[in-house]
DNA sequence: GTCTATAGAGTGATAGAC
DNA sequence: GTCTATCACTCTATAGAC
């Protein structure tokens, strides 16, 4: 076959790798040997470095956040369904904490500058999302953005916790309240 | 004079410094110019490198936890002032989130693995004196734990939101939220 | 021949240790 | 300042598909 392989298919492990490491501790002994790639082909296939392969990553993981998260809380007619739908997406994603937000890492020091941009619009977006959801579940206008920058901060917070006591415990338990918070403010 | 400068000087400056740049973004050229320390001088008086100016620097911030967080949690016989208290010191040290916490940093990724138990004791501390401080508040022993929990990690990514959409108002809005929930649960 | 993809030696710069 | 190791990155050499 003529495609041995090909810069999609060495995202993930190029993610895995950032999430690991951080980005400034992913060097590229390190992302070759997480990709089975070596420098070449991954320069080949990345020609900006590290930076262009970071944000292939963050194009990868805003795509799927967008489908099975935005456009989900977006386009709810049954906000509780979409809400609970979030929460399961998001502890198997974080796999309760274990797994870290890109995203929020990269706001925690100077190595991250780069990519601000992407970053809050992510962010800004699953606020509006949620809060958007929110008013459909007929929320107050009030508490709709309050509640939902509570729940997406809530969510990075965890993260943090649990893998500081080291216990998904933390994770589920921090993310439940939350999940019955937002469906006590719909159905209230 | 005899002493110019001496450790316990330097560790303020080389907690800025990790705070911005992280564990392993913090060059010895970068903390020789944030304290004005020649390398040769840093390995004077931290002769086990970067890892004991690390520990200094995490000795110092719980320290500060203790004496101005944790003892008045645990010792409070006036739950609501103590916590609001709390909540006062909590956003002058983090600075509206523009300040990250260097604790929850070393949780995201392996570069701060070697802390790993400092760190989980200076979040375990603070929940638990939190909780002992709402149970002092009558709140039923069902939910102390959780709220604290909540609070703690609430605090963590109240800095991760603040941080990724630019914007301190976000901090202390999540924050004056915590802080009327937990005022709330005492006096319910 | 061209083109894309490969592995990896080699570049200067800079890292942390001392 | 001096050391060696490692950094991000470049480049050469080579492969097979057209």
């Amino acid at each position: 076959m003529r495609v041995l392989t090909n810069r999609a298919s060495a995202v993930p492990a190029l993610a895995e790798a950032f999430r690991e490491h951080g980005f400034e501790g992913a060097s590229l002994a390190v992302l070759s040997k997480a990709t089975g790639l070596g420098k070449g082909s991954l320069y080949n296939f990345f020609p900006g470095g590290k930076e262009e392969m970071m944000e292939a990553v963050l194009a990868d993981i805003d795509h799927w956040f967008c489908e099975k998260i935005f456009l989900p809380l977006e386009r709810a007619n049954d906000p509780a369904t979409a809400i609970s739908s979030m929460f399961e997406y998001v502890t198997a994603y974080f796999r309760s904490g274990r797994r870290v937000c890109l995203l929020g890492c990269l706001t925690l020091n100077t190595a991250g500058v780069e990519f601000a941009v992407i970053v809050k619009e992510y962010f800004a977006r699953w606020i509006s999302a949620l809060s958007h959801c929110l008013e459909v579940g007929k929320v107050s206008r009030d508490f709709t953005r309050q509640l939902a920058e509570e729940t997406v901060s809530g969510i990075q917070g965890a993260i943090v916790l649990a893998r500081a006591l080291d216990d998904d415990a933390t994770f589920n338990r921090v993310l439940r309240r939350q999940h019955s918070a937002l469906i006590d403010a719909i159905t209230a």
